[in-house]
DNA sequence: ATGAATGCAAAGGTTTTGCACCCCC
DNA sequence: GGGGGTGCAAAACCTTTGCATTCAT
């Protein structure tokens, strides 16, 4: 573990880094297999930039793995989201779930609606206050997703 | 207007009863026509339950009303999302997009993952925080999304 | 009358599935 | 060898679109 800047902790080995032995650990946990054409799947979703449409994805590896099929890939994101490897994260602009490599630290983020753009931000009074109110409502709690969509002004 | 138990203001015409002059407002500022089939679609729209699926919708319009079809029902949703009176607003725990009559007051959502019981709430000090942090990032916010996903502990 | 709105059916696009074959354990 | 995994193609879905027709203004 090291301390950010912001002061919150994150695991030095993020799965970014790691995926190999947390997927292996967690097929084996489960009775399932390891086996090349997955494994090629999740190379790729660990290189594809921090947030992406599934399609592209579907482009990149066929691109790169011709003999991979497009149910492979969607097989194979289901298995990497049940192993933690993965997460849904968010709508961009036009409505498109976008995948991300679940990181333990939290962040929300920004989409532009204009351009589409993600940005990523912390926020240590907003996290205290969502952790407050979930605390709250009495409901256990699993996973929350925050986003604001804003216009950017970088562009034009 | 009218004050509610947790302080804050809402007006106490909400389109789920005032909707009809606002859609034919709208209607008559764009060079829209009131016809009947979309009339019909937003009446059924918004006897709905507080979040459905569009699904619902294109299915208890056809009951009602057979010789409308699901390409009409698509594009009045599409009109009363533009004339301020539906919202995108979430995704329930199988990630299908629900949409709800646009009020004004903030309220955030908790949706249930076993049962997919959606709950909404309102926290004071979120709403700060969140307006503070959206401040903070000088982007020019619109709407945003914050959805809990947790367990509700009310069924077996 | 004129152009928006509709119904129908077809097209488009995305994701899932059935099934025979393959190959990891 | 047995059962999970894969490729392929078809199916299943959901949403949009083209076009002829209808209808509001």
């Amino acid at each position: 573990m090291h301390t950010l800047p912001c002061g919150r902790k994150r695991p030095s080995h993020s799965p970014k880094t790691n995926w190999r032995k947390i997927l292996s650990e967690y097929l084996k946990s489960e009775g399932h297999r390891a086996t090349g054409p997955r494994d090629k799947v999740a190379e790729v979703a660990f290189q594809q930039p921090s947030h992406f449409e599934i399609r592209t994805l579907v482009e990149e590896v066929q691109r790169r793995f011709p003999e991979i099929s497009p149910a492979t890939v969607y097989r194979s994101v289901k298995t990497l989201c049940d192993a933690g490897l993965l997460h849904e994260t968010l709508q961009n602009h036009t409505g498109v779930t976008l995948y991300e490599v679940h990181e333990d630290g939290h962040h929300d983020h920004v989409v532009c609606i204009d351009c589409g753009e993600i940005f990523e931000f912390h926020d240590e009074g907003l996290e205290n206050a969502q952790n407050k109110a979930v605390k709250s409502l009495s409901f256990d709690a699993e996973s929350h997703k925050h986003v604001i969509y804003a216009h950017c002004t970088f562009k034009k």
